[in-house]
DNA sequence: GTCTATACCGCGATAGAC
DNA sequence: GTCTATCGCGGTATAGAC
């Protein structure tokens, strides 16, 4: 027979995680102590101890678990007929993807100078498997003379900061959109690439 | 007569405002310690204090600095008669001017949430005088009829992200030239605003 | 202007009671 | 599984000798 309850174990690692995440975010990762995280979840100390090894554990979870998500979801996303249309829903997907994850998405960047090494390595590979999707994407664009692009690979980073970079400002209940965000973002990615 | 030599004062204030920069760059200005800054230069903790009055100030400074020297550059770039040349010369200069400074262009955008309200704001202030210097280009050139684009807002946001990007993987003597570099983002740059 | 020495505090992490 | 209490370290900043 299942389990219908989560176990309170499962539920204050999880708010563990959702406490650091948000902390880590608003204040940086070696700006924020245990002790805040313990205060903001309604714990002690040393209760974080039974729920994560150290407080690097804690900070690697987090961006993995982005990370992980991250490349799920683009795994996920239905096969396109053409780059045109492939380029669109990447567009789409990443900047909605993002701004729904500022705080995941500003450590997962910003926070990588205080990873150990193995740990560092291990994030960059993922992040560097998601970039690399977005140029063979590009490659296929361009190797069937649809895109504009001298090379792929810096293309693909400029976009990339491009979409990324509105994380920075979007607020939901803004004067715009996720939708017309996308459809302005959209047009200009299309233009970029000669399309 | 004018001073010839520069007081050893000046020269430690120099090179402490150095050493923090390289060190908050490399490893947040949270995780770096006023013992770590004075090791760096060679001298002792108290020394610190005598050219500066505490380690928010040290960080705050190297902000305002790096943020007016931009604006000052941007100031003296020679007039542009069009629009197109205006954003070709803006795009050359924002890439060669911030990949020659990642490290300040580093923290001068990932340690803003270290400031205390006050020096937030004046920060904060100046870099959106040098986004709206941008707006207002592109506002120029949609005018003119020349660029299409439906948020000139936006589209500013999108392009300084874009090419402030190139800071996180360019580097001297890498695989592309500085000049090639801003040839291939320039060359996205017209596209994407519709030339 | 710089150094030595130090005050005082908060840090990460752990031990042991309950 | 959580709390209380604590250890040992390193943090910012300052005082006073030279």
């Amino acid at each position: 027979m299942a389990r219908t309850r989560t176990s309170s174990a499962e539920t204050t690692g999880l708010r563990i995680r959702e406490a650091a995440l948000r902390l880590f975010a608003r204040h940086g990762y070696a700006a924020v102590s245990m002790r805040q995280i313990a205060a903001e979840v309604g714990v002690q100390v040393g209760t974080l101890y039974l729920h994560t090894a150290d407080k690097q554990a804690l900070l690697c979870e987090l961006m993995d678990a982005h990370l992980t998500d991250l490349l799920d979801a683009l795994d996920k996303l239905p096969p396109a007929a053409d780059p045109e249309t492939a380029l669109d829903q990447f567009t789409r997907f990443h900047i909605r993807f993002h701004a729904q994850r500022s705080d995941a998405v500003f450590i997962s960047y910003m926070e990588l100078r205080n990873l150990e090494p193995a740990n560092f390595a291990r994030v960059e590979a993922l992040r560097r498997a998601y970039e690399q999707s977005l140029q063979k994407l590009l490659d296929w664009g361009r190797d069937e003379g649809r895109f504009d692009l001298p090379d792929t690979k810096l293309a693909a980073y400029a976009l990339i900061a491009m979409l990324t970079g509105v994380t920075t400002w979007y607020r939901e209940g803004g004067r715009l959109s996720l939708d017309r965000v996308e459809a302005i973002y959209g047009d200009m990615v299309r233009k970029s690439v000669g399309l």
